[in-house]
DNA sequence: ATTATTAATGAATAACAATTCAAAAATAAG
DNA sequence: CTTATTTTTGAATTGTTATTCATTAATAAT
């Protein structure tokens, strides 16, 4: 019997995250994933059910990542609830730092796939918003949060404002640096802007 | 000689939009609109050049229209700096409350039309921010707002945390009531969520 | 070495949908 | 009423690209 060798499918995910990145997903044709990826076009369909499979694969690893390691933040007690909400963000900027192609995946198709991939997608999406939400009900208990702000709408808009500016980063790295970015974004949901 | 009765141009952008927020733009088609717009497909583009452009018509047109009313608004010298800012916020919303259709086209496709249409999309979209800009650093000289925050990042962060509760917003109404978001995003951005 | 089993290939196919264009319809002018 | 002009139509075309599948290649088992 023969054994597979290599990693096809981890090559095929990561060619396909350069692709999308480049062009995205709808411009981007599978002939150019699989030429990126070194295997023939038909392989692409060994590993994936089609074209749409594999960004779903692409997000649902972020996700995965995102909930587990959010999820050791959460547990970790020696630190406040405050500092647990900078981790989170940092978190997500990490993954950019780590890999900006997938971080352009990221925040160019979430839309898309949300909107085709309804109920399979959203697992460890709505986990890690979940896990978020704890953080800052804890500090809403522990006093350090306002209780003035409905928990479910601050969610998506820390998520929201992340997301738009790091798109914004991706177009013009120059005049959005990735840490003045992250600073400023922890400043103003921290204090807000009135003097 | 004939001349066009009704006003076409009209019906099919208004149809676009409607099958634009259904089904999203990739997925609309043109035999779909034209229907929706009682035209033949092929008059589609006696109108407009091309698919794209259908698109690009819609956003020029919201986009015109909030650069319009914010320019008034800010020319206003009755009202403070932060006054303007709620009433930008105001503005946004507004065209949800008139027209959740377009809403909805305005937040899922913007994405889209701005990596493929990038020099001539930009007109109205860039002036409109701009003026938002202004209207903090007025507030900035007026010792209204804090100096801390870097203004071209605050720009994004304000309109993606916006884009994003909206879209949400749009998917689950009745969890996330425009008021209450609206008020929130008020809220947050002026005093943060720190206690 | 031979056979069996599974992996991989890539040219051919199939499906789809944007766009075109020859013909028809509507209106205006003479 | 006839002709000229412009608009509208929608079936046919075209282009594109995801997906399939008969064939080949590679490895394992005997």
């Amino acid at each position: 019997m023969r054994i597979k060798e290599g990693n096809k499918e981890k090559d095929i995910l990561e060619a396909a995250i350069k692709v999308f990145a480049e062009v995205g997903y709808h411009k981007a044709k599978i002939a150019k994933i699989a030429e990126v990826a070194e295997v023939a076009a038909g392989s692409v369909y060994l590993y994936f059910k089609d074209k749409e499979d594999i960004l779903l694969k692409i997000f649902e690893n972020i996700w995965r990542k995102l909930y587990t390691e959010l999820k050791s933040i959460k547990e970790n007690d020696d630190i406040s609830p405050f500092e647990k909400f900078d981790s989170m963000i940092d978190l997500i900027f990490d993954i950019y730092i780590e890999n900006p192609n997938l971080a352009l995946v990221f925040v160019n198709e979430q839309n898309h796939i949300q909107r085709s991939a309804e109920e399979y997608f959203t697992e460890y999406y709505e986990k890690f918003l979940n896990l978020g939400e704890e953080i800052i009900k804890e500090g809403i208990q522990k006093n350090q949060i306002s209780s003035s702000v409905d928990i479910k709408i601050l969610r998506y808009f820390i998520f929201g404002a992340i997301k738009t500016l790091l798109q914004h980063w991706a177009v013009d790295p120059k005049n959005y640096p990735l840490n003045k970015i992250r600073q400023n974004i922890k400043f103003i949901i921290k204090y807000g802007i009135e003097k």
